[in-house]
DNA sequence: TCTTTATGTTGCCGATTCGGCAACATAAAC
DNA sequence: GTTTATGTTGCCGAATCGGCAACATAAAGA
């Protein structure tokens, strides 16, 4: 349940020199790639050393201070993605023939999603398909579908993802975006509030790049309302706990609170502006290549879990 | 300069387990990819096991009659292809990186052109650039284009090669069907040849699916005249060896017999028939995929050759 | 200028792996 | 039954891999 990314060779005991080569091209050091590999900068020299006599040229300029890749260099680091990438391929066929008692389930996602929706959503999947494992990544909207483009992960979630292509878009669910108060607050006299009414107060908003940025961005255009919020951040947690501080409003979508409301930590109040009704969480897969099957299985839990917390 | 097609892994230490997968699921059996490889069967056969333990599955079903592929065993061999084809790539651009002085060439060719054309560029060109290894492969017209497609060659050579997408078409040079008879035939008086005329004496062509094959049915259909071959050959030189003797006429397009109309072994006449003039002798490579730098300069070196004979 | 602290590389050695040979197990064909 | 295919296992020597320590080099500090 972890980053590591393209090197996924783990496993792939036959190519192990490739993943060695990975290493130190990422890191540019081959004394880094030993701490990640946690093999002796020796044994990965000669590997390396051995890679170069194989093609007949020199794949990293040495230096004190590093390698760093030679053109030739360059082509074998394509070289590698692109076995990495049919390796990848390989294990999904093969989990794929095994039906869902064993696969590996990539997950891109922004912060807000995560602990509503996803840790659980993975937790109860785990319980029915022990053998199943994980990556989760949290990242901005934008990258989510970057990422899932570029064939490094599977399934994607996000508020308010740009509409690309080379993305299926698998739910597209309606979440508006609220004000978040503390269930003290005085404001819970009122049923809503107008743009200006959340102004008024102190607020906390997400920085540029997250879904819910740009939606309250365009309300403020719509509405000619200057922004100073009091807490501008990427940390979705930080905002919940602003709220429940009970000083002043975060602006978040409600489902990013989902847990708070249930349970009466937090609660929200609709806000009277149209852009905000729009918003919608994403649940996105890469165009083109069939989902694994415990990934395709994993984003149909996905669906049912979105769609009853819509309900309720 | 031989067969092997696609494991091209030779020099490919690493992942060599790969090769010895690829040659047992080629041939279906440890004994015969021994031969091929010059490795003792147990040897493979612990390469391959240690295979399946790594990805956990089954590759091949044992019988007292070979090896024969599971549904992960089929999926681990488009992994081997897939690595294959990146390995290839990697050694294209390697060789780009090194300028002229080394590369492969793949050619395709109908056996038509390889004694008039192909065989003399190679070797001119071994002079200049002597670190430069070629592969030549004789097959029909249509599996040019065909192994061009699914990359399988970097060069392909055919006359009357069928239009498809995928391919380029370097070169297309019309090359007329002739009549090739004996000098000492009596046939020489005639300036030219009526279909019917050609009829008329022991005819030797090319079996189906050649292209001068195609060329002449249709031309047959255009007078409606009835084929009766004295020899249909798939094997050039033998329609040469039938003119050379002197009792008949063999049809080939007229590079095919260059080099024997040039020191005065065989003459032609052209055949009065419009179709027959529209044959041409094309130089395709697969389109989408820059050609490596040695196979580009090779292709110039071949286009030379043919707009030169052409003049001549 | 000398020391410190990075870098990658080489020599050595033990553990592992690889490949070849011979013997074995199995099953079809004669 | 015998022969002739098939793949597999035991054994052993050769090659390889990986770890440790020492080395070479160069930038940065003292």
């Amino acid at each position: 349940m972890m980053e590591e990314d393209a090197a996924r060779l783990r496993g792939a005991q036959h190519i192990v020199a490739l993943r060695y080569f990975y290493e130190v091209a990422r890191t540019g050091s081959i004394r880094e790639a030993s701490d990640v590999l946690h093999i002796a900068p020796s044994a990965i020299s000669r590997q390396i050393g051995k890679l170069e006599a194989e093609i007949g040229e020199i794949l990293f300029d040495r230096s004190h201070e590093g390698m760093r890749l030679t053109p030739a260099g360059e082509a074998y680091r394509t070289y590698v993605n692109n076995v990495t990438a049919a390796f990848r391929q390989l294990r999904s066929e093969v989990d794929d023939l095994r039906g869902l008692k064993t696969g590996h389930i990539r997950i891109v996602s922004i912060e807000g999603l995560v602990a509503p929706l996803v840790s659980g959503t993975i937790a109860e999947f785990q319980r029915d398909y022990p053998d199943v494992t994980f990556s989760l990544e949290i990242v901005s909207a934008s990258d989510v579908v970057r990422k899932l483009a570029s064939g490094g992960a599977d399934i994607g979630l996000a508020f308010n993802a740009p509409t690309v292509t080379g993305i299926d878009y698998l739910l597209r669910l309606t979440d508006p975006i609220v004000a978040v108060i503390s269930p003290s607050s005085p404001i819970n006299a009122k049923p809503s509030l107008s743009m200006a009414e959340v102004l008024a107060e102190p607020v906390a908003i997400p920085v540029l790049g997250f879904g819910i940025r740009n939606l309250l961005d365009q309300a403020l255009r719509l509405e000619k309302l200057p922004l100073r919020p009091t807490l501008e951040t990427n940390s979705i947690d930080a905002m919940r706990a602003f709220a429940r501080n009970g000083r002043g409003i975060s602006v978040l979508h409600r489902m990013a609170v989902a847990r708070e409301t249930a349970d009466g930590t937090l609660t929200t109040r609709s806000i009277e502006s149209p852009p905000l009704a729009t918003g919608t969480i994403d649940l996105c897969a890469q165009a083109g290549f069939p989902l694994p099957i415990a990934a395709r299985e994993f984003a149909g839990h996905l669906q049912r879990e979105l769609t009853a917390q819509q309900r309720a």
